[in-house]
DNA sequence: TAGATTGTTAATCGATTAACAATC
DNA sequence: TAGATTGTTAATCGATTAACAATC
């Protein structure tokens, strides 16, 4: 499966899931592709990689290829996610709506403050019993993997912390991690890292904005 | 200039500041490369879009090489930001350290919640003059664009209002938008729109988990 | 049968890598 | 001069696009 396929088949996802809410239960490529704001080329070239899920003439069945692409993405079972650092941007997170109702169950928040710890963190859910987490501190980190054997670990820490958090995530024995700390991870080659940095975002908008003033100039 | 080369320029620049921080007057293309996250070759070819600007033999000079990647990104001048959403997302974005240091500057938070609006979002700030920033009412949207003049407007809305909140922004005059609602924006073709999701991390690092899984079985 | 749309092929494009001549 | 390292070239690789035969 190509890469930049991977990276885009969670839109194809969320475009779907859209159309069922719509009622609409047959949709082309072409369409589907506006949704997710792709090429129709591009999407069906995507979707080949998946085996043949459509109809000629007539286009995808949405409820099926949205089960299909699921399934690829590893949808159909829970994921156990884990967040280090309960500041704004963990709270964020947990309350993120429509994780839930995609499998992600956030099983434990930690922080390093003792104003955090013995908070709780509210996570949104959908007609769940009740899940919100009360933060725990970060020196249990490896007890809580422990007990809580978190699939995905979110670090949003500050960036002085991350690496040392990392370390201990890696060593207690996760191997997937999303990172917002704005530092680049060192980890053993069978771990995962998806980095989201902010500043990486706006240094790319003000380049295209510095552009657009000396086009204009 | 390629956009795998903008998209990787914030991080050279980021590792210099790290390394001017430490001292380092002089580094070279392999070791920079390396606190990167990159290869030595990519680095090379990346840095020679922007000339000549290292000594063959020596390596590069950490000072003027931060200021030329600064200089291409327009971290020269100061960039006035908008947020819409004063909820976690919004106020960890206004917080995040090191953003006011780079010329980021929070101009205006805006949200249609009473609860939020006149509360403060703390901004971070680094030897500066008092910069906190009162969350104003969605409604005034133009007037505190008229206002404030903001170069980047944040998106950190529900998904539901973030189409309508896009369309008032480009109407009032932004071009360039950073999207963290999961949706996507239609814009006019001379904005740029730039979007981190949460979920499609997770979902690419459920992916990931799930081939591992499937692997080791 | 006629119209629509997929799945696939071949062509193009851009990004990455390896290697090394240029040069400090 | 000898060792180190850049800047650039050429080769490779992967991703995108266009086009259309297959087929509903």
């Amino acid at each position: 499966m190509p890469p930049a396929t991977v990276t885009r088949l969670p839109g194809y996802y969320r475009a779907l899931l859209g159309l069922a809410d719509e009622g609409v239960e047959t949709i082309s490529s072409e369409d589907l592709a506006r949704a997710a704001g792709v090429t129709g080329a591009k999407l069906r070239k995507d979707l080949s990689q998946l085996g043949s899920f459509g109809t000629r003439g007539v286009g995808y069945d949405v409820e099926s290829l949205t089960s299909r692409i699921g399934a690829v993405l590893g949808l159909t079972k829970d994921w156990a996610v884990l967040i280090v650092g309960a500041g704004n941007l963990g709270r964020a997170l947990a309350t993120y709506a429509g994780l839930g109702a995609q499998g992600f169950r956030i099983v434990a928040a930690l922080d390093i403050d003792p104003a955090r710890v013995g908070t709780t963190v509210r996570q949104s859910r959908l007609g769940e019993d009740d899940c919100d987490v009360v933060v725990g501190h970060l020196d249990d980190l490896e007890a809580e993997v422990a007990r809580s054997s978190p699939d995905i670990a979110v670090i949003a820490t500050p960036a002085t912390a991350a690496q040392d958090v990392c370390d201990r995530l890696v060593a207690a024995g996760v191997r997937s991690v999303l990172n917002f700390a704005p530092v680049v991870l060192e980890v053993p080659a069978d771990t995962v890292v998806r980095n989201v940095d902010l500043a990486t975002e706006l240094h790319i908008l003000a380049f295209h904005e510095r552009r657009r003033e000396s086009r204009g100039a």
